[in-house]
DNA sequence: ACGTAATTGTGATATAGATCACAATTACGA
DNA sequence: TCGTAATTGTGATCTATATCACAATTACGT
């Protein structure tokens, strides 16, 4: 009995997980379902649980303090939500919310560690999330200081095709929904005027198109390039 | 037997750790010493052990393309040096160099599963760990595009005090190393000229002052506040 | 299919912070 | 303790990017 996988999750913590683990962990959980802009949860809260996406998208945020919107990640399926409160109990730091009507399971405290306990196998995945998001993370840190806004916008992108592209016949990556440019400038820090220009460079360049509103990138190893650090 | 801890060392892996584990773990781990200024490791090497800093203080750091160096953070005692690519195998992300004559433990990625397999707290500790640098990253990076120059330098001096302050009887932070403008500017992620500047500023208004070249926090609640996102 | 709202596009200006160019200190090795 | 190197301090530019102020387009609910 196969189902289809999820369309390329790259980052996610779905695909070396030990099929057994991951039906054990299916089993204990219990699925929720999110329309479109819902509010999955809002920053601050505590709640000590995650969710794994099975369908739809979602995007992880914080407001700062002069009101402007900074997206850490937009989360396609596959991805794992709300992790971190899970390993120290401490509030949501983000709020994430639904781009798109998501379906979701979701696993508490006590029975993710009940099962890692039993298998280790997850706390090494575990682990191993954490760590990529780190290193991205560290990434971001460095390219904020150092790279142009240009440089900061492919990231956005590239990251973005990471969480929710699709790949095609011939290597280009198409995002599977709708991004606004608000958003990209949100991701890269950055105006949301700027982040235009610079996606009009990009587009000018042939690197990224754009069809029907959604994005597609055309040369990601070009993307790539722009955003090294 | 009571040994004096390490000073302060908030946000390492040191103090929660059952101690049963804790001694399993030095026992398993072979010492190494560092002169100052010495590296420890450098970005794109390989090496699949992480090390445990018992003395000394050191940096961890990028140099992005332009030659800019990114101070990641500075470790004093009790901080886990290394253990990302324990967890995933990659190559080191960043450079760790000594600021002072460091003694450390060193332990290979054989002998931390090995433990851990036996003793999951220590898993639990490492998601913690991780988890807390992941909550950490993700605020410097809206911090990064959201706050001024000030508070960006105001919450690099905040996190110097974190991984090498000590807290004298009323309440001030003394950072017990000697730390140049151009490493705040470097963990800031300003240019050093205007790093000078705030940290005038911050003297002047009596949150900050330094003697001797040591650097004390005077109104750590008030530094805090300039750093708030 | 129409009308309002949301998004996108684009110039003109303002400004925070980088860069430059040094002088003044301070640290420290011989 | 002397002398060179490293750090610190400070003004004067310069510039990338934010901000402002709209028009043009596109999306989408009823």
């Amino acid at each position: 009995m196969s189902r289809t996988p999820p369309p390329r999750a790259r980052g996610q913590i779905y695909g070396t997980m030990p099929a057994q683990a991951l039906r054990a962990i299916v089993t204990s959980s219990a699925p929720v379902e999110l329309k479109a802009r819902e509010v999955l949860f809002h920053a601050g809260d505590d709640g000590a649980s995650c969710y794994y996406l099975r369908s739809g998208a979602a995007k992880a945020s914080v407001i700062a303090k002069d009101g402007q919107e900074r997206l850490l990640a937009v989360l396609g399926p596959g991805a794992l939500i709300g992790e971190l409160s899970l390993f120290d109990d401490r509030p949501r730091s983000a709020t994430v919310s639904a781009l798109r009507p998501c379906r979701l399971m979701h696993l508490t405290k006590a029975a993710f560690f009940k099962l890692a306990d039993a298998n280790p196998a997850i706390y090494r995945q575990a682990l191993m999330l954490l760590t990529e998001r780190l290193r991205g993370s560290n990434d971001s840190m460095v390219a904020q200081g150092t790279v142009t806004v240009l440089g900061r916008v492919a990231r956005a992108i590239e990251t973005l095709g990471e969480g929710l592209g699709e790949e095609d016949a011939k290597g280009r990556i198409i995002l599977a929904q709708k991004i606004t440019q608000t958003d990209i400038a949100g991701m890269a820090g950055v105006a949301r005027e700027n982040a235009n220009r610079a996606i009009h460079e990009l587009m000018r360049d042939g690197i990224l198109s754009r069809a029907k509103g959604y994005y597609a990138i055309e040369k990601p190893e070009a993307l790539a390039e722009l955003s090294e650090i």
